[in-house]
DNA sequence: CTGAAAGCGCTAACAC
DNA sequence: GTGTTAGCGCTTTCAG
């Protein structure tokens, strides 16, 4: 392997990967650069003439504007970074996705960091040198310093999926409280009395909110939870910390009902319970999860789950984002989107005559498609939110 | 030192993002703005004690380099495009994963661009204004008019998991062909004698080679394939084109086996064969995927499929990329990567005593991680490819 | 090894 | 409307 040792600059230009510039074309088209930059600029005055000159002289030429250059004088890249670490959750692919081609069409281009660590300051720092205008963080927390530096250089940030602690920065989630707390009404409703729950990341605000919902919830209908052990949002581990809940113990004390912090560790958890455990999901332990992940509607898992309205949480993020950007201001709001339970088949069903929340029961109904979309929602649950999708809460 | 008697910064400037320049560090250190820049250049020669004073200066001011000021004079951007368009099929988010964090452990930065439709070309366009170093196109097929723009550009691109036709650009994929035909062998000497065809977008190189694969394959086993649908990579259209295939005919002309082209169109296949047409994988008829997508070891469908060996796919690409960009060339390299055959219980095994390929017998062995990854290598059934992982064929 | 000066390609006052 | 003229922040000759 040979490493690069040489400066070797020429007074010859290297080849220049876009050669054709504005001053090429202004010649050609017999005008000044000022005229070509305005007909490349969307609001700026040109005459009819004068711009036909120039788009025709740069069609001929093959130019095109460099984006590099305009950021430069404009300080505006038009790029916006979007922070992720797990991309194993099928949540964040859509997430992104959704993004992306949300923020293309705006006229917004992604720069993506992928980061497993903590070491997010570190990366953030180095994002900060490519001037992008915006950031989405839907990783970690940004530890409160850091934060500080990117509110003084005014850069607009949008925490997607998590509250931060600081509470300076602006935030888009779900109702993590209330989904949860509708999981657990649904749960006791449904007839189960030992509701174990398998946690997410300790350090991460969904968790705690699931968590705190859960308990919440339990206890008004006079329960608690049974048995609780942590996945860490992870498949592996989740499948080891169910196997463990599961293990040791009485048959007679063993948890009915299953709720885990993620979809993602809800396949962890059936594929534990019906494998080494040898257990029937939902005849011997129900199962919940928690996104409405695409791969919850599979057939072989049928995921009773609360779904995160992605599409309400990307309107509200590119929202937000744009708003400061247009307005060159950074505000901090907070956007809390409404969840719903989606019932499948992987929980108990309400028996028929009971006075739980109704459902259309689908048991082992295999068609995809609007059949078994059209899964009941869990309005009756008591949860706190409005009729409204979203809820925007803003301070300041 | 005071300030020079410039005409102080005109009008109101937008309060800069990031105020600090090389400038200010320069007047700090008492050193010229080279000296700044020299200390920030790898490679540059400086004394150590101006080196100290200029690092101190700049820890004083915060100060950061403006990556696009750099690019605009280098004409260097770091950044990297990768360009994709089905993250719904798992395959590719591992992809995404996997490359952002090699390119970002090599200094680059991933610019994100999802795409569905064919407006890639226009996209490209667009990307190419970033003046990005390189291209990553794990999508489309580009058009050959915009492969040869880009190549005047002198631009290097690599095309991730398809050959393009022009041949004029460099590749690396999976050995497609050799990954279906293994199959083509395993099923026939399993004794399927009716083998189906799942197949993805037809005008997909992926598809058409592995289509020729498993027809070559079963060709050399006296056979040929039985029926054949289209599911376009999409998960709807496979359960649909499933539904259709196994539908209609009479029972005892049933396939006996399906292959899908990819383990995403699979996992939907199973599930119309076991939900809508009560069929039982393995028993009434073996599905075979090609991927190994995570999800693909997942309990409740312990799919039997062809591996692609993402890991390796990836240093080809980042390889490849860097030995473009380090030597400031554009050349058109094709790699092709081995594939092998990774045996779950999607299929029906191998009969003791069989002749058929070895395979450790899992079937509902629920541990997983290196237990139930350590499945069967199929290297008997007369693959092309060589010992080495990944084949290299350097063209000009 | 160091500084002065001239750009990189584009935009933004400021006259005209 | 249009051209002129300064830069945006950094790198890179070219002298010294």
């Amino acid at each position: 392997m040979m490493k690069t040792s040489k400066p070797a600059r020429r007074p010859t230009m290297p080849p220049s990967k876009n050669s054709v510039t504005s001053n090429d074309v202004a010649r050609l088209a017999e005008v000044s650069q000022s005229a070509v930059s305005r007909t490349f600029t969307p609001g700026a005055s040109v005459s009819p003439e004068t711009r036909e000159r120039v788009m025709e002289a740069a069609r001929k030429l093959g130019y095109r504007p460099n984006a590099i250059a305009r950021t430069l004088s404009t300080r505006l890249s038009r790029m916006i970074a979007v922070v992720v670490s797990d991309l194993q959750n099928q949540f964040y692919p859509v997430v992104i996705e959704r993004l992306s081609k949300q923020l293309q069409s705006n006229g917004y281009h992604v720069l993506l960091f992928i980061t497993d660590t903590e070491d997010a300051d570190e990366l953030l720092v180095e994002l900060m040198r490519y001037q992008v205008d915006g950031i989405v963080m839907a990783s970690t927390q940004l530890s409160s310093g850091l934060a500080q530096q990117i509110a003084e250089a005014r850069v607009p940030v949008v925490m997607f999926n998590r509250v931060s602690r600081a509470g300076s920065i602006s935030t888009v989630s779900s109702d993590n409280h209330g989904g949860a707390r509708a999981v657990a009404h649904y749960l006791a409703d449904t007839g189960h009395r030992r509701v174990a729950y398998l946690a997410g990341a300790e350090d991460s605000s969904t968790n705690s909110d699931r968590e705190r919902g859960l308990i919440d919830g339990l206890a008004e209908r006079g329960l608690r939870i049974a048995a609780r052990a942590n996945g860490n949002y992870n498949f592996e581990r989740a499948a080891q910390a169910t196997l463990e809940m599961f293990t040791h113990g009485l048959e007679s004390d063993r948890p009915d009902a299953l709720f885990v912090a993620s979809d993602h560790m809800a396949f962890a958890a059936i594929d534990t319970l019906r494998g080494a455990l040898g257990l029937r999901v939902p005849e011997d332990v129900s199962v919940v999860g928690f996104d409405n992940v695409p791969q919850a509607d599979w057939g072989a898992y049928r995921l009773t789950t609360v779904e995160q309205d992605v599409d309400s949480m990307i309107d509200a993020t590119v929202r937000m984002l744009l708003q400061q950007l247009e307005n060159d201001v950074v505000t901090r709001d907070h956007v809390t989107v409404a969840t719903r339970l989606v019932v499948r088949g992987s929980a108990r069903l309400p028996q028929p005559g009971t006075d739980g929340p109704q459902a259309n029961r689908s048991p082992t109904k295999a068609s995809r498609g609007e059949g078994a979309a059209a899964s009941a929602t869990a309005p009756a649950t008591g949860d706190t939110q409005g009729p409204a999708p979203a809820r925007r809460k803003s301070s300041r």
